[in-house]
DNA sequence: GAGAAAAAGTTGCATTTGCAACGGAAATTG
DNA sequence: CAATTTCCGTTGCAAATGCAACTTTTTCTC
């Protein structure tokens, strides 16, 4: 399943009736602002024109975990209506962003002004969300290891795929690591050290080699 | 998001005309068989006309994950190709189960005999995907929980929406309910009775009642 | 209904983990 | 460049967890 993105075999003319059509609002945030809160917002998609963003969560006892990074052209919004009330699900600018909103019904809406583009939107979004579906077996896959020594393999190997090298530099802080492995930081700290140790791995703050 | 599924808002007539531009393979399996392996199929998506399946992972030492249950409409094998190989995703019938396979290809390319439907039945499974993307949100939520007994009690509150009361019966089994959480057994057996010990829960075998 | 297989339930023990609480390094900001 | 904040790295300790090994109960199958 290659990568697509929400523009994917649009015409830049073609986009252009889209937006005639669909009329989004563009809004710009500062590193650090929500950009969105699933308690509200559920009538809307956001597509990342700019900038980087995380979906996260935060549950009762003030534990975050990132659900996503988001970049340029990322969608989010189509997924995340989750019943539980007591968590509160964000997305949250990292950097400056520039967002386009949708409005999630006219998108799955037929067209009244039969617009043929929509069915290309809707098959770019299809691909999109099958692909952040993926991203999400992929965090289960991780998560489900029964270790944290298996977490950090498990993502490293991941990361190793991505970057088709054995070795690279996290894209993540080890403290938002943390937050995606779902651990204590301290001792995700404490377990890289073993590792190093242990000659499976050779790492020095972000910069990871994998033996 | 409202439940959909891969046949909403297709009518019989039209449905009729669909399969016959498919062709689609159905096939049944006997419980326990397996209906896909990810190492192989990845040219089709699968959907259950009846019966129960789980889409599971085993890994290299054996340890089983279910990443979701399969019943009747549901439908597999649009989001799994994830790049590591030591894992081994399969799906397996639990019960008999009866499985319609359409090629991958044909239904996201533009049909060449201008199937109408094409559109519809992309919009039912974008639907259906982002559906699954919150279910795989939800497992991640669960897992995410620092702690066995946290895991539990998110997992049986969200069985409480599902079921719309605070007492029910488990549909895993609880040999199945630690694959899925990721856990040891006895270990979360352990945890089962404390919980019961420190009130927050009343339960027997499989039937679960939240205090 | 007998036998086999799967599920449920238990326990002891070594290990892993989370948590709290530090101090220093690095980056960001005014 | 000084100040502040974020990130990185460490440690001690109590608690949680995984694992192995077992018995009992339930379910399935012939």
């Amino acid at each position: 399943m290659q990568k697509s993105s929400i523009f994917s075999d649009i015409s830049p003319a073609e986009w252009e009736r889209i937006l005639h059509c669909f009329q989004p609002i563009t809004q710009k945030f500062e590193a650090g602002s929500y950009i969105m809160t699933f308690s509200e917002d559920l009538d809307r998609i956001g597509i990342m024109l700019s900038g980087k963003a995380h979906l996260t969560y935060i549950d009762a006892d003030g534990k975050y975990t990132i659900l996503e990074q988001l970049y340029t052209n990322d969608v989010f919004g189509e997924v995340f209506s989750l019943p539980l009330e007591e968590q509160e699900f964000t997305v949250q600018a990292i950097t400056d962003c520039e967002i386009m909103f949708l409005s999630y019904d006219h998108l799955v809406k037929p067209c009244s002004k039969a617009c043929a583009h929509h069915s290309q939107l809707i098959n770019n979004l299809f691909h999109m969300t099958a692909c952040k579906a993926q991203m999400l077996a992929m965090h289960i896959h991780i998560l489900s290891q029964r270790t944290l020594r298996h977490k950090l393999m498990t993502y490293f190997e991941y990361e190793a795929l991505q970057n088709r090298s054995r070795s690279y530099t996290l894209s993540l802080t080890l403290s938002a690591l943390a937050d995606y492995l779902c651990t204590d930081r301290s001792a995700m700290m404490r377990e890289i050290r073993h590792l190093n140790e242990d000659g499976k791995l050779s790492s020095k703050g972000r910069s990871i080699t994998l033996l």
